[in-house]
DNA sequence: GATGAATGAGCTTTCATTCAT
DNA sequence: TATGAATGAAAGCTCATTCAT
């Protein structure tokens, strides 16, 4: 507990990856320098090396991470939800409550995939693939038994994702509609789009209470 | 083509632009070098200045002229489209069209904003606000007319324009779909996510030959 | 001729080979940094790089050059020679002398060898092993015409280079002796220890009995 | 052997030592790093400060530990040879003898003399002195009594020791020839040399105007 | 005696940029 | 317009060493 002298024990490695994190959304991978991080942590660029093992591999760690957390929150976001149109608005409202929250991994693990080396893009698309998939195959139960109309599952899903991933683009804390609101506008945006035209299809209503609207 | 090396003249200019976009697309603005840049156009690094006055303005350059065209094109798009829906559908087979054309400057101009010095920046973001602003005046419209149904138009807009620049980041020529296919298939989803439940709303029919189709 | 601020031209190239000679005979080749490097030449440590791919790059260069040069000029001072016995004190006088005036190529060549990259090392080893291939080969003549009496041709080459390349560490310009006294001593010792004792000098024996064998 | 990780007591001293030896022989005192040192040793890179002082320190220490047991060695070997012949081929026989059981250290207390700080650079060149003057004595007692013909004693003292020593370069345990075998080659080289070649052999004369020897 | 985290200096190398030729 | 050599800053990373625990 003596805390001397810059930061110590678990705690540094837990600052790094903060300060990792709001540099590389701010800057850019390429462009945050290990000089600025340690300069944000407290501590000399070389001490960095006790912690990490390369800047690569902290941007690998803190995209991995991101990704595992992801995969294991809808997880339980999907949990208990049946049906592909209940089980759509699940994936809605998880994917872009996650979104406002933890906007800078998504972020980065998005625009900072190009950084990758081989490897670590490899093993990272392969969980995002799966992560996607998700989506895909909600998707297609629906096409299935008719509650969904769409003309192309794959171009649906990543439209989807795009659009509720946009989010972390301009969303801030504290702006001017609530996180419910939000919540419910690609709630709506996303079911009618892919939900039949003039069959009475959806019958949405106010049960809709978002999960999450805790 | 032809004039392979020192290539000189207007064909110059012309060879760092075309380099530098696909570097930039591939590696990012901060991660091109200016050495490899050169060593694609064939000339020595310091020649470079012959021809651009800051590896910033280089960026700057390439994503002004393309926003620029953006607009000027969007334009000519929705010359003569009549009515929300039609202007709606017009704009989304434009954005789509332009994006499986331009894929490269396009996720430039996405992407690479931050590397942009301020004067930079604000210059882009304005011009990127009047096409955003194109698209929310159609929503508007449309929802003033009752043809539109949207929980708000300002996030509208936005996960529009995510949905729809997505794109790039799938999409390769020689793929799966037609390009009118993935043209059909965006417009549907957008419409369908606009457009109010159990009216028979969009009148549709077979007039929709994309713009562009040709 | 300008010759304005640093060193110009192909000069510099030299000055740097000059330097890194130095330095490297004095400090070593992993204790002589490129920043010393620079400083000596009067340039910054990046400029090096306009001459030199790489610090490895450079020792290779040096030594291969070197060993290039040895092999080049031995075959000169052995032109003309004829019999074992005038080949060998050619052998050895031109040795000497090279060795006395470049001390310090040959001084690297010998001890950092290790130093080399793969690559590299495999390429010098194999010129070095030409080099004292010439030497085995007039051992070997002078054995097979009698006129010399070795035990060993592989461990008589091996010593008697490491004999005459022992120089190096001991030799300064303007010392106690001449170059022409150095050379005929080593000529001297070289010869004696090859030609046979016409009598029964060395009794060798079975009384050699090796302290130490045990 | 036992005792592998964590390893504690007097025993980690020693191991300390045998790791240095191995990788200072293999790589150079400037390129072994501790870190690799501490690693081999099995303990972390502070942990070697129980234990030695200073880099330079464990390197002074190896040289010095060495040159004393060769100068105490060659006491034991000495005793009791009498006249310059046998005691000549004592000194060879010591010499390679204890070269190719203890080839590292050799090889380091030759090479990485520069390596010392000033301090411990003249205690070491001291001892080594005197066990170049042993040698040196020999030969001069050899030549005041008419049975060694040498043109230099300093000369030769230099050369026979590098011919010696240079075995430490090519030697390697189980190779071709028996360890007496090698020793009676050298013994026979250096005698040889040293020893008048008793009708006029060597006729040396003009004719050896050295190529170079301009 | 060992550890883990820190320091501060230094490393090789790359960068954008300049400029005389 | 192109080149080749230079600059000065900075990059990622490693090093010997220290020290509280």
């Amino acid at each position: 507990m003596a805390r001397t002298i810059g930061s110590h024990g678990p705690t540094t490695m837990e600052a790094i990856r903060k300060a990792g994190l709001r540099l590389i959304f701010q800057h850019g991978y390429e462009a945050m320098s290990l000089r600025q991080l340690a300069a944000e942590v407290g501590i000399q660029p070389g001490s960095l090396y006790n912690h990490i093992s390369t800047k690569q591999e902290l941007l690998a760690e803190l995209i991995q991470d991101h990704i595992n957390d992801l995969l294991r929150e809808l997880e339980l976001a999907l949990r208990d939800r049946q049906g592909p149109v209940e089980r759509l608005r699940a994936f809605v409202a998880f994917h872009v409550s996650y979104h406002m929250t933890r906007k800078r991994e998504v972020f980065i693990a998005n625009s900072e995939l190009r950084s990758l080396d081989p490897r670590n893009y490899e093993a990272v698309v392969a969980l995002r693939g799966s992560y996607e998939r998700r989506l895909a195959d909600i998707l297609s139960d629906g096409v299935a038994q008719g509650v969904f109309d769409v003309d192309d599952v794959q171009v649906a899903t990543f439209a989807i994702i795009a659009l509720l991933t946009g989010l972390c683009s301009w969303y801030r804390p504290g702006g001017r509609l609530t996180k419910d609101a939000i919540i419910a506008a690609h709630e709506k945006l996303v079911l009618s789009g892919v939900m039949p035209r003039n069959a009475e299809a959806a019958q949405a209503g106010g049960d809709r209470a978002a999960p999450h609207s805790g």
